[in-house]
DNA sequence: TCCTAATCGAGACGGTACGTCTGGTCTTGAG
DNA sequence: CTCAAGACCAGACGTACCGTCTCGATTAGGA
């Protein structure tokens, strides 16, 4: 029962494959990235790559997220305004920069592969909701915002509108947009 | 200068290559869509679709809002509140139904293909914004609203999070989502 | 029971269908040409073309021997020698002429379309048969060769090796060749 | 400097795309063949057959000089007349048989293309003329024949009116037209 | 030191769809 | 009835990737 009979895998292989992938995703887009494109630049034979994922947007997803370092500070200035505007501020930066911009069409394949929307939930969205989480429920315990409200519900109106201008609508974000949205979703829309 | 030279454009091929682009993209989904396949089940020349249409995104498309009977009712209860849970709960119900499911992929592609985007912008999402500005408007003048509140961010605000369930956290949308979500983005989180 | 009912055949429309194809014929050969690209430099409609033509085939042949003057100077120099020098000499000419060597393609085609073939036989090689017919059976006459030669088979002995070369080996015919050739039918090749 | 590097290439493969189209050549003639039938008899992807002949022609020439056993029995019986029986009889039985008779398109192929006029020149052609070539010097030294005759004109003298016949006036050829042909030849037209 | 078993490159292979092209037919309305 | 315009079906073209497969050449640890 021995488990490591045999060559081992190599490391290197598996980081000029994930270096490739993710080079090839950010100069042509995710739908001109091709396998046989990836083997070629990694100098790696498409077996290999089919050998350790199973299709093409798992490698991809997996150089994106090797090469993304996803500094996420954690805001705590002991206003939950403020720390939201933080957060979202940086939300905001990361989603309209190059690289962020990337994550628009990672969105899009997760539409048509469930393992790709896995992928992306888990790595990007949870940790991040984490944190927000952590914010709200501080200004809960501080009494700035009501204490009956649905956290996750709170965090979905607080982000969503960022996903839905990049992606339905294609409007830009600029502070302002930012600063109304934390404000308005605060304040509420009534007198 | 006649322009009606030549045999005339049959409506009834126009009309059955649609029909198949549908059906195939209903049982299969966007992805197994393929022209070949559409010529094939609307017994039709690939070479006719690609004279009218520049791809399969196109084709798809046009045959999905085609069928798509896009029934828009205009609430109107006297009551933002109510018009609102209306309006949304619309949406709502729609996006879950398995004709509105589809939506969820043409927005995936149309991550890919700015096309698709602007097709879905101004067929889908730019008529509804108009009836929502409506059910803003008419709060403001009765004064349940705020008078200086940007009303198309507010619409983002209402909107985007079922589109934030629908294309990334995957999280499903029932009656109280709907109710909560309303009233949280009218009273606002604050105290 | 009026048959001049209707609107006349354009000889103009004719004339300009088999101008465009031989133009066609010369410039890109046989096989560049199409019914299209006819239909299109005449300034014609594909159907009327069908209407009047088979196919390709049809309308490029009679273009072609439309547009060729087939010039067939009858030799009589009272040697047959001498005749079937002017007489061969004239057609090794005009087969390696640019005009010539469209034939070697009509006959390629011919081997594919038996009308085409009929048509160059009768067009082409019976006249021509006709001609070296007259000149052997005076040589009969005048006592210059055998009498109980068969002319078809020595017709064929004296122009066959021309096409041989034209259409199989591709070996160039000088004059010198056309010399030795005459010289070794008429006189064997045993001492 | 190794070359035998990845998958070899199937051997079972290759046949079964040359048997395919020899097959499809007999059954339907050159023009009908197309790779997509090479391909789908053979089992085959087009892309295979893409990979290793640059088009229709070139496959199916391989496929036909494949499947074509070309028996050439060398004659020596002691006299060019009767030698010469034998070879240009051979040759007329075998380009009227079936499968000679596929020659025919060939060579009408090879005058849209220069590839397969060599193909069979080098294959078919030249190989015939060294036998014949052999004939006619072994006459000359037995003093049968001139001394002074030009062999390679003397061959094409002796085999075009076959392809003459074959190609275009499309005469039979029976046993005593390969007789008188080569009496003609051999004794001249002259007296 | 050799053995064993897995990994890796190269690249052939069957498939499938692409978007283009031409052939030949059909449908208008004008002449 | 003829014709130009041009839509239409049919189907092959040659290309691009897919994901699988066969090779032979490595590359370890264990015998």
């Amino acid at each position: 029962m021995n488990k490591k009979l045999g060559r081992p895998r190599s490391e290197e292989t598996k980081k000029s494959i994930l270096t490739a992938a993710y080079e090839l995703l950010s100069e042509n887009g995710f739908n001109a990235v091709t396998i046989e494109g990836i083997a070629a630049r990694a100098g790696v034979s498409k077996a290999t790559i089919y050998k350790w994922w199973p299709g093409k947007a798992a490698v991809v997803l997996e150089g994106y997220f090797a090469a993304t370092q996803l500094l996420m500070p954690i805001p705590d200035t002991g206003s939950v305004a403020e720390d939201l505007l933080i957060q979202v501020g940086n939300l905001s930066s990361f989603i309209t920069s190059p690289k962020g911009k990337m994550i628009t069409e990672l969105i899009g394949a997760g539409q048509f592969d469930a393992r790709i929307a896995n992928e992306y939930r888990s790595r990007f969205f949870i940790p991040r909701r984490l944190i927000s989480r952590g914010i709200l429920e501080r200004g809960i315990q501080r009494g700035e915002l009501r204490e009956d409200i649905d956290i996750e519900l709170a965090i979905d109106i607080l982000f969503a509108p960022l996903f839905y201008r990049l992606l339905i609508t294609g409007d830009p974000m600029d502070n302002d947009f930012i600063k109304a949205l934390i404000q308005d979703v605060l304040k509420g829309l009534t007198r």
